[in-house]
DNA sequence: CTAGGGGTAAAT
DNA sequence: ATTTACCCCTAG
């Protein structure tokens, strides 16, 4: 009648990752209970939760338990092609736990998959979002709360100070003396386009005349660096390895979703993208090939 | 109440 | 045509 449909607000999204961080993944009702995640989860029912989540795995993831009986289905509708398995297709499982983090999945296609990566900014939104600090959050809380509730890479730092550079510009943030709030409630889809300076700083390539080359502006590893850390990596034990990848691979997301927005006039970018790509793709490919141990996290 | 299979229909 | 929110049912 009134509300056919009502999508699912990054908010809701949010309060309910974070629910389950708290309560853990299935406790539904006690995740709507809390004062916490009730204010913005009221309007959903703990089936809700339980459907939504199981969506949100389930792309988060590749293929879980509901894929096999859509695609199932699909192939009957939409192709009489039955193909087997892909050939190479070792996506590994998850053991226990499907939580739809941004790093986790093993998806050997980095080079291949285009879009749906923007999940870094998410974990930013999620983390102001919660924190609900007057005045907006600063870069070392936001860090903290990704780095308790998630994976954190060692030079993670890093790369949420692009991060949060980043969404200021495009106006998703908003940076107030030193704290970072999110911008108007659901304004954010309006940003079209980057205007003027984007970057007006730093990014001079060629110029010897250079009197400091002050801090290092790259998070993105070169080429020939890429060797040099793959090597690292084999040296590694599985789990400072896996660590590694993962890092490497939402170093590539990061750098990748930049390159989709702000590439256009940008020409690093693009570059830097590519990089991170690789390193992600050769990275994973090394891990893959080094190791069958996995790391089993249970909580 | 939860997990999960199976489905519908609205948005895209 | 696919994605996504929501529904229904059943076994634990």
């Amino acid at each position: 009648m009134g509300a056919p449909k009502q999508k699912w607000t990054s908010e809701e999204e949010s309060a309910l990752k974070a629910g389950v961080v708290k309560h853990g993944a299935g406790k539904w009702r006690t995740i709507l209970k809390d004062p916490e995640f009730s204010s913005v989860l009221y309007l959903r029912s703990n089936v809700d939760l339980k459907d939504k989540w199981r969506n949100m795995s389930v792309m988060a993831n590749g293929w879980g338990s509901r894929e096999k009986a859509r695609l199932a289905l699909k192939r009957q509708h939409a192709s009489r092609d039955d193909n087997g398995l892909t050939a190479g297709d070792q996506s590994d499982e998850d053991s226990g736990d499907a939580r739809p983090l941004p790093s986790s999945s093993g998806s050997p296609q980095i080079g291949s998959s285009k879009r749906s990566m923007i999940r870094l900014d998410n974990l930013i939104m999620e983390a102001i979002n919660t924190l609900k600090e007057p005045g907006g959050s600063n870069k070392t809380t936001i860090g903290n709360f990704i780095e308790e509730q998630y994976w954190a890479p060692p030079n993670f730092k890093r790369l949420l100070s692009m991060k949060l550079k980043f969404l200021t510009q495009i106006g998703k943030l908003v940076k107030t003396k030193r704290k970072y709030r999110i911008a108007s409630a659901n304004a954010v889809a309006d940003n079209k386009k980057v205007p003027t300076m984007l970057r007006l700083e730093g990014k001079q390539k060629g110029s010897s005349s250079t009197p400091r080359v002050d801090k290092e502006e790259i998070i993105v590893p070169t080429k020939s660096q890429i060797d040099l850390e793959l090597q690292k990596m084999r040296s590694m034990t599985p789990q400072e390895a896996a660590a590694a990848a993962a890092q490497a691979v939402a170093e590539a997301e990061a750098a990748m979703a930049e390159a989709e927005e702000a590439a256009r006039e940008a020409e690093a970018a693009e570059a830097d993208a590519e990089a991170a790509q690789a390193f992600a793709e050769a990275a994973m490919k090394t891990l893959k090939g080094r190791t069958t141990q996995r790391l089993v996290k249970q909580h």
